[in-house]
DNA sequence: ACGGTCAGCTAAACCGGTTTGCTAAACCGC
DNA sequence: GCGGTTTAGCAAACCGGTTTAGCTGACCGT
């Protein structure tokens, strides 16, 4: 059997065109180093011959990749089926494209992050959902390629870019005590596995102390068994409600840590007879896309999860390895909470704290 | 200022090893062409010197990626956020990596397709949304890189996976008619772009077929007049919906040919006073994860969208370019209807046809 | 006529691996 | 102790570009 007809390299041009192969490559680089005819002749006799120099040895050649690498301790099928991930990622793609690079994701392959590390092929990365101190950002570390973590707090040196997290939480919370809401439930995000180090915990705490502080100011605690946790998801969001109405409790209102998990909890409530937001408020957080869309649409803490990922790309390229130059910084970018439906005042005479009978 | 530690190539391995590059390469690659012990020596010098086979040198010299391509016609941030593609990339990322394959989208650069086909170093492409008669497919057919289309008919000797577009939609139509509706809005999906030849236009039209053949059976026709298209995004279909509102459709149900369009236009029809599914009954398309948890749930046309993405790398490794062996098929997927709560007895009194006034 | 410049191009090294002969030594049966 | 086969490993070519150093000849002023 015949071999498929090989592709045209950069030697066939230069045989063609009678020039160098470096002729050729100037041709197209650098065009100010030749002559002008050189330069349409060779470029001619190139699209006449359907030369499209190979990325791969240009790579290797420059090396450059002008790829982004996105590195997440989950996997690829969550990551795509995740608004919150999705968004982010479009603000990655956005300001990547704008900057002529393309996105890779990096995430566990056949369970292993390291080794999904090692096969990539990036000049820069940007870490979401994983501490500084995470092993894997270590091994990125001593590989030398320049990245930023996201949603977590960076090293003093490092760039990061955060979100108020715990200002943000404390609106919600807030918002909730003055409806005159005094029974919560927590729902937190829980790491997507067992292994550790994996960072959520690190935002799933700072939310945490947020709406610890707001419903302090009413005199109210956030013990743990007001508190459960899950995957953020929807899913994540059903099963949680249920376990804790299972294990008795009785909220008038839900501070939910993801917004699919509130949307979850709000589907879990409805299951269960009880009506939002009469019976019961919800308010999530991050304000993706769809939150506008449930009905009721949802009371939640806005992020800019888009702004997130071009800022990510920015300082990325702002620390000079990538494309220019410059120092080094660290982001802070706030929140705010955007009242929907999903919210309303306490149902009378819920506001005595319930004997929990201790 | 002193250039980084470069990183440790194949050839420090080797002389600090005592032994060539090729011994190196074997030791990773095929150990039992070298001594069990030689292959350990060479394994611990490696991890010691913190040795890691660079990727792209590697694609070069084996003139393999590794990578699948995902092209698309739309831009990366409408594919991230939208959750029909996203279902359908955790299919192929599923399959891919189980195969040890990344995945790597393919979207327009700066506006040019072609551009971004040039620029990718793929082992296969999976074109989504893009006819097999489109000057980017051929462009991929030329350079002779195995691939498969979704969504669209296939060129007979190529692999393809499709569903049952006009079988779903018939179903969806069917079920309002037998719920007594006789006036309908149907909202279509429009090309993404205004360039030619973008294939939504192929789905677009059988499932129209699909619903011209339900309400002929009762005598109603779908005249250009009674559809309005638009993006396959929730404002679209929140656009879509107002749009014909304004023109003076009354339906008592509409076809939404996206699950998107159908929450968008649910929510339109809220905001206009209509309740779901009391004035109108709104049926999907895709049953996308969202679709469950809308209020009321969206009743929908289910489609396999994260199957379909395993077929197509199943297709793709099929082909044999790529790993083994096999002829090349084409699939057509089957869809079912999903009847939730958004669709019920149309109002009393609507089943005359209004005068139109001609 | 001559040295100096400069524009235009080339040869060759290089990027960091893989792969293809090929050789030298060890091993084999007899 | 000898021809023949393995086994273990090496050198060099190769993948397809980019990039550096250097060459050549045309043009210039004097």
């Amino acid at each position: 059997m015949e071999q498929a007809t090989r592709r045209t390299t950069i030697a066939d041009v230069a045989r063609a065109a009678g020039v160098s192969k470096a002729a050729v490559s100037f041709a197209f680089n650098t065009p100010e180093r030749l002559s002008v005819d050189t330069v349409s002749r060779i470029r001619e006799i190139a699209t006449s011959l359907d030369y499209r120099p190979d990325p791969v040895a240009r790579m290797l050649a420059q090396r450059r990749t002008w790829t982004l690498g996105i590195l997440t301790p989950q996997g690829l099928d969550v990551i795509f089926t995740n608004p919150y991930f999705g968004e982010f990622s479009a603000g990655v793609a956005t300001a990547a494209e704008a900057a002529g690079l393309a996105i890779q994701f990096i995430s566990p392959l056949h369970g292993s992050l390291t080794r999904a590390v090692d096969r990539a092929s990036v000049d820069g990365i940007i870490a979401i959902g994983l501490g500084a101190d995470h092993p894997e950002v270590g091994q990125i570390r001593r590989s030398g390629i320049p990245f930023v973590v996201v949603d977590s707090t960076a090293m003093p040196d490092e760039p990061g870019v955060e979100v108020d997290d715990e200002g943000g939480a404390l609106l919600a919370a807030r918002h909730l005590v003055e409806l005159g809401h005094r029974r919560f439930l927590v729902i937190g995000i829980e790491p997507p596995s067992a292994a550790a180090g994996l960072e959520p915990a690190g935002v799933t705490a700072k939310r945490l102390a947020g709406y610890r502080t707001a419903v302090a100011a009413v005199g109210v605690e956030l013990p743990e068994s007001e508190m459960v946790v899950g995957p953020a998801s929807m899913e994540g969001g059903i099963d949680a409600f249920r376990r804790a109405w299972a294990a008795g409790a009785r909220p008038t209102a839900v501070l939910a840590m993801s917004d699919a998990m509130a949307i979850g909890a709000m589907r879990a409530a409805g299951e269960l007879g009880l009506t939002v937001p009469g019976d019961l408020s919800i308010v999530g957080f991050d304000d993706v896309d769809v939150a506008q869309y449930t009905n009721p649409p949802l009371t939640t803490v806005h992020q800019p999860i888009r702004r997130k990922g071009e800022e990510a790309v920015r300082l990325l390229l702002a620390g000079g390895r990538i494309r220019d130059e410059g120092p080094s910084e660290q982001q802070l970018l706030a929140t705010r909470l955007v009242v929907r439906g999903s919210t309303a005042r306490a149902p009378r005479g819920s506001e005595e704290v319930v004997d929990d009978g201790r």
